[in-house]
DNA sequence: CAATTATACGGAGGCACCCTCCGCTTTCAA
DNA sequence: TTGAAAGCGGAGGGTGCCTCCGTATAATTG
């Protein structure tokens, strides 16, 4: 009947799907509340949700980070493929890491699930970590075929700067501070002085 | 008799010297070995000393970090000087810029230590913290005066840049890479164009 | 060399969090 | 309707953090 895989599959329970949601609901308020450092257990009494049920699904606090801020990660991606080919390659770079720190700073919690994520020894966030990388390639390559950017900066340098500076810097204010230094670093990529 | 301070105060026990010192060098041991990772009971284990004591010298796990790695900061801080008033300023903070990630390389431990540093809302930490800071100044203002650098990016900014670097970048050979972004992020803050 | 007293020691124990495991409940599909 | 697959909840074991206080000991005093 349904057009859905192999067959002999049940569809997902509904409630499964429901606590999911609450689960996620919760888990972006309490990493916003306490900038990605509450306990789980808290999570899950927001939820109205057995311990149990978070850790089935979500088995590592990794796993919720990444489940919560996906779909950030994903807007930038889609920031990423908006931008390309139209428009100088350099400015454009310089937008999404702007925009990109913007982010950042409106999803407090969001600072750790980047680190969370760019650490790269937990299996579990290789599609951020591959949506997120492949995002700032598709920016950044552009400038470099151009030869306007030193060509031995990768993409993954330029990330990593950029969210280093992210979490170091943990005053307020940091928003427009780093955005400034991300240009500054950007200059710095620069083989064409402005 | 001493030509001690006021009077009426006992020199202190000797016990306690020798078991503060026991815990510097383990707590060391523990967190070079572990990443700052390792446990504070370890910590005690391997300086054969109870976890009381632990917590008497060190109230905190911050207190602990800033103690072991004073020595390595106040290592910074002397180079700073030394580079003080010779030779080329920007070529000065460049090299401060590598020996400070040099440095870092070498303490695995001591980055999460940055981290915490950093943080600030800890009173213990601030002498890391101004200690750091002002070797960054030292070594960054004569730049700034010889009219090399944007001076819109303070000593402050450069420190958490780098520092941020260090902590994005975790995975192996991290040490070259860093050194090449700062140079990039030095070449970003130059006025005058090599 | 006692006796005195300020200091320091150690680790038991309370608390919080992490995560697993399994008996019970709910939903799906036949 | 009903069997069983899927899901639920939370008790409980493990570990780490930190405090507290009875005991031990170094410095000081006579």
């Amino acid at each position: 009947m349904e057009a859905a895989s192999t067959k002999a599959i049940r569809r997902p329970r509904a409630d499964s799907q429901r606590n999911r949601e609450k689960l996620l609901v919760a888990a972006a308020a309490v990493f916003r509340e306490t900038g990605g450092e509450g306990t789980l257990e808290a999570v899950a009494r927001r939820a109205t949700v057995g311990i149990g049920t978070l850790y089935r699904h979500f088995p590592t606090r990794e796993a919720l980070f990444e489940a919560v801020y996906r779909r950030e990660i994903d807007q930038l991606a889609e920031l990423a493929r908006d931008l390309e080919g139209s428009g100088d390659p350099v400015e454009n770079l310089r937008g999404f890491l702007h925009a990109m720190v913007g982010l950042i700073a409106t999803k407090k919690g969001m600072i750790r699930a980047l680190a969370i994520v760019l650490d790269g020894s937990c299996e579990i966030t290789n599609y951020s970590q591959a949506t997120l990388l492949s995002a700032m390639q598709r920016v950044h390559a552009p400038a470099i075929a151009a030869g306007r950017l030193r060509p031995d900066v990768s993409a993954e340098d330029v990330l990593q700067t950029v969210v280093g500076m992210c979490i170091a810097r943990r005053d307020e204010r940091w928003e427009a501070a780093v955005s400034r230094l991300s240009d500054v670093f950007l200059d710095g990529l620069r083989i064409d002085r402005a």
